[in-house]
DNA sequence: CTTCGCGTTTAGATCGATCTAAAAGCTTTT
DNA sequence: AAAAGCTTTTAGATCGATCTAAACGCGAAG
């Protein structure tokens, strides 16, 4: 570390000029790395720079030139490893291109999304990634875009007229379905849990589809608590009524956990005498017993898409709306069989 | 909505002040909620920027206040749920005061974690809270402070002289070891993995301590893979070298729920022929069969006690250092029993 | 009538960068 | 030698708020 003035206030790029023997103005066109400086210049600049220990002034630099380089990020849950995962990929793509992420928690609530989103808007962020909350109206989004404000919804779509990034539920649902009719079953239940929204819809509506198009009954739709200490107590909803499944699909790896638990304690053999199948793929489904039979959704790599998808925008806000929905992978494992003889 | 000009450039305090008839330094005070305004005058004000649209430019403010309204949060890990547990306990305390979270992740790594802080000190975060890099010095942490830039740390700690909000790792490992101990073990492992820094540290030294101090072995220390889905093929490690331990101690959940399913995979059953015991209690402990014995760490706590000490620093940086260590819980399931009379 | 005090309002400087448009150097033409 | 054409550098305005110190209006005190 050289000498620097401790106690004086931040260092400043006309100290740095001064120091270099430029004005304000040349120094800051060799820290935008501007083609149009002298190489001596440039380097006794660089060298004047390190010399005092000078950092970059942001807060500075965006009043005058708009952009803050900066990104809003609104879940609704951190705590769920999937949003986790999300915001994982998010972050790695806007770090690498230099920029950083303010994240916020709407925790799924409407009132709470307009208020982080306010307060995104007075940060200055350049652009917005938003898994809208449950009960999110398109106007909200149209309101955004219409701020100027670049936007990308992620995981769950609102909005036709705004970038999108999200997975192939229902091309999901529809592999799970195909897995378990070529082992056999015919009776297979939907477990689900959690906030309506288009993700939601897309996996219930992918469901009946392929269970419909394979002449199957579509409606044992059971929901299950949201609270994954109390999904396997809640494991009998699964044959009320008198209904006999071989074989349940999960609304995400949270239920398949729990179902796997509670079917477990009901004296079933998941993976020879009924059959489960988780949805996301998540890091626990290796590490189940019987190992789950997931498809696989690729949270990180849908971060990724949308962090690319916002970028892009950003660069051009005119470009119509695109949709990135990445394909779903079945990932077979142990916790399906074929229907059992007896049944 | 009322009419805008959506067409020209943002609406700026200027305009609010002309439209309200006052000066933009008036203008100002009602936003910043002065008790100096007059009452008349403040409803004048705050009706031209409900018309016109208003909002705050932060990035204004900060240029010539000196405050951002933002706090840097740098992690070492994404997706690891405890990691996002950790965050949404920050993200949630940091938001009620009315700031953002701007997040960063530092892969453990220390050269990124550099990376990355000079970013927050560019973006002028007005204060950072950090999980350190495994193998980051302490000077690191003091070189902050010199910049005169707030500090906690988090989950490990590498200086006495930085605050920090951690759990008693030792004391946990403690009523973890006791309460094998009271059920009749003798030969106790202890299974880690991850990189080494100060939390590994304190465990292992919080095993040690305690398995010594009960006169029993405490050299059954065994390193397994860190990739989760590993884990269960490395059961087989503990009984390694003809030892024959009747319970494990995990480092972490995430061991705990690899090694139980290795354990099945070899025919032992958790919970009746050998004891399992986890670390950190996620919210998949309730959900494991059997369910899991864990020493509870409450990340979320731990998160928004590193947010309240960043809060209380902000307002006094001359406060000598704390440290915030919240005692963890042994929540008991049904991971462990008896050691068999058999063995 | 002037002075003082008090609550309210304001003009103008300021924060630290960027941007524009023009100037200063330098070489090459005419 | 002057003009033209480069490349490199610069002065000064500017972004939108905050802060300081002074001014203003008005009733009470001297």
């Amino acid at each position: 570390m050289p000498f620097e003035d401790k106690k004086k206030s931040r260092v400043t790029l006309l100290d740095v000029a001064r120091r270099a023997n430029v004005s304000r103005a040349t120094a800051s066109l060799v820290i935008r790395k501007s083609p149009l400086v002298g190489t001596e210049t440039r380097a006794r600049v660089e060298e004047a720079m390190r010399e005092l220990g000078y950092v970059y002034n942001m807060g500075a630099a965006r009043l005058r030139a708009e952009r803050s380089h900066t990104v809003g990020v609104i879940v609704p849950n951190l705590t769920n490893p999937f949003f986790a995962e999300l915001l994982s990929g998010i972050e790695a793509v806007i770090d690498s291109a230099g920029m950083v992420v303010i994240l916020a928690n709407s925790g799924d609530l409407v009132e709470r999304q307009d208020m982080v989103m306010r307060r995104m808007r007075e940060h200055g962020v350049d652009g917005v990634i938003v898994c809208p909350a449950a009960g999110t109206e398109p106007a909200f989004l149209h309101q955004i875009t219409e701020w100027d404000l670049p936007l990308v919804q992620v995981l769950r779509q609102i909005s036709e007229e705004v970038d999108y990034a999200g997975s192939d539920y229902a091309a999901g649902m529809r592999q799970a379905v195909d897995y378990l009719a070529s082992l056999g079953h015919r009776t297979i239940a939907f477990a689900v849990h959690g906030p309506i929204h288009s993700a939601y819809r897309e996996r219930v509506e992918g469901f009946c589809d392929a269970m419909q198009s394979r002449g199957l009954d579509p409606n044992m739709i059971v929901r299950l608590p949201n609270q994954i200490g109390e999904i396997a107590d809640a494991a009998h909803l699964l044959f009320s009524e008198g209904k006999q499944p071989t074989a349940v699909i999960c609304f995400n790896d949270v239920i398949a956990l729990g179902l796997s638990a509670g079917l477990y304690d009901r004296g079933l053999k998941v993976g020879e005498n009924f059959s489960l199948i988780g949805f996301d793929d998540v890091t626990d489904a290796e590490a189940m017993r019987p190992r789950l039979t997931s498809v696989s959704t690729a949270p990180v790599t849908i971060g990724a898409n949308a962090a690319r998808l916002l970028l892009d925008r950003l660069t051009d806000p005119l470009r119509p709306a695109r949709r990135v929905v990445n394909e779903t992978i079945l990932h077979i494992r142990q916790s399906c069989g074929p229907i059992a003889i007896s049944a």
